[in-house]
DNA sequence: TAGTGGTCTAGACCACCAT
DNA sequence: TGGTGGTCTAGACCACTAT
């Protein structure tokens, strides 16, 4: 392996330069272990702390991943799971008869699993008691909380709200929500989705989120917050999808008035 | 100031939990300066380069920025830009005379700008060139590239690319591009937006990216790549929009099919 | 000029992984 | 057991900002 001289003055840069130039090249493929942090530094007469730096700004750029106690590796090219407004439409689910999620797994020949991690009557946070117009002081809403797996890798997490007044006494409360799932349920109260909006944000994941979602630092997360309207425009279910930004990618389409 | 004791194990977890439960009890405001990495050291029993450990840390959540020469500071949270799928609309454009852009900057109380900062014939890249269905080994596309501004801070990077069929000969090869803008003269050569789509990713910004962003580290770039099609159906346009996450939101509505 | 963050050196010990 | 990344120490000099 050739480590040509970098461009960059300072040594941690010169490090990085030559490095990613190695990556780019394909002269280190995808998977392939980097030189040690110590290699690293004796190739290029500098202290070891120089080298982790050089393989910090590589992390930070989400090119290399370290992984303790066995070395630093380029990061895989993964293909991007895509998630768009077509999601939740009927049609889809009728033809098929899977849903979206189980639809894109199909689609790239995984096997999709879902956990229910959690449903319990919480009082909502801020940004959805003010999309549901509920109170954030009460125990308002049924909180549901599922972890989303592709062949046991963590996908997304998914946070649906409902307002308990629509969710009591339903199968809303139970792990298993029956035909047609949540929004089954929500049309036997009444509540037929006939409008979405999805407010995109994008961020670095807290603590908890980059621990389930397995996100190599340097991944930011992205933040979807879905609201369904009925047929008389009343925001009737919130839900959060929080995706890692490097294995899913968001697709929109849309008719432009006229 | 009170430091209290973190419970985090690691020294710089302990400064950066002290330091995180200041910043959201309040008690160190946005714009406030931190105590100095070399104070931290000092009040936590600690060589610099750990409480230097713990800024890097809080840096990455995004929480505070450091300034050379000055301090490290808290994080003002500001007020998201908001771009979503009405921007294409023709008939809010009727009724204001304004482009999306500059709407939403009125919308905010801020003075647009937008300077252009290259019009060049050239190969396109590869994502672009599979969606306008062009080679990418001819300079077969004109490529516009333009910065946004509110009140002189960078909020966008907006990079058109148009085949270079349509584009010769016409003002969409020239900074001004005459009434109704880009779209205008793609109408005058045949094509009539009717159908948009967006593909969203989010990621860490190139260096020129943040650089032109002036992107603290932490912040991510939202990556929205737009495609419109015309009343046949062909693709005959595509944009590429580079935002701070942490200073733009994406929306988008839509009907569901029944 | 004094104080700040930015970077670097040359060590040290620990936790994790493969053999 | 040896090699790896993770963290820390106790210094040093530089670049930038304010006074």
């Amino acid at each position: 392996m050739t480590l040509s001289e970098g461009a960059g003055q300072l040594p941690s840069r010169r490090i990085a330069d030559a490095v990613r130039e190695l990556i780019t090249s394909g002269e280190l493929a995808p998977g392939d272990k980097l030189p040690s942090e110590r290699e690293l530094a004796r190739r290029f007469g500098t202290a070891r702390n120089t080298a982790r730096e050089a393989v910090r700004l590589l992390t930070e750029e989400a090119l290399v991943t370290p992984v303790h106690g066995k070395g630093v590796f380029v990061r895989e090219k993964q293909r991007l799971f895509r998630w768009g407004n077509d999601r939740y439409s009927r049609k889809t689910y009728r033809e098929t008869g899977l849903t979206p999620f189980r639809l894109e797994m199909k689609r790239q020949g995984k096997r999709a699993s879902i956990q229910a991690v959690a449903i319990d009557r919480v009082a909502p946070p801020y940004d959805v008691a003010e999309r549901l117009g509920v109170s954030t002081d009460e125990e308002s809403v049924i909180r549901r909380l599922n972890e989303y797996h592709a062949d046991d890798e963590p996908v997304q997490l998914v946070t649906t709200y409902i307002r308990w007044s629509d969710a009591e006494g339903t199968l809303l409360t139970e792990p298993k929500t029956g035909p047609g799932g949540i929004h089954g349920r929500l049309e036997d109260k009444g509540h037929v989705m006939t409008t979405g909006r999805d407010e995109i944000t994008a961020r670095m994941p807290t603590h908890n989120e980059a621990q389930f979602l397995q996100a190599p630092s340097g991944v930011p997360v992205l933040d979807v917050l879905h609201t369904s309207f009925d047929q008389d425009g009343e925001p009737f279910e919130v839900t959060r999808f929080v995706h890692r930004a490097d294995r899913s990618g968001l697709v929109y389409t849309f008719d432009v008035e006229p």
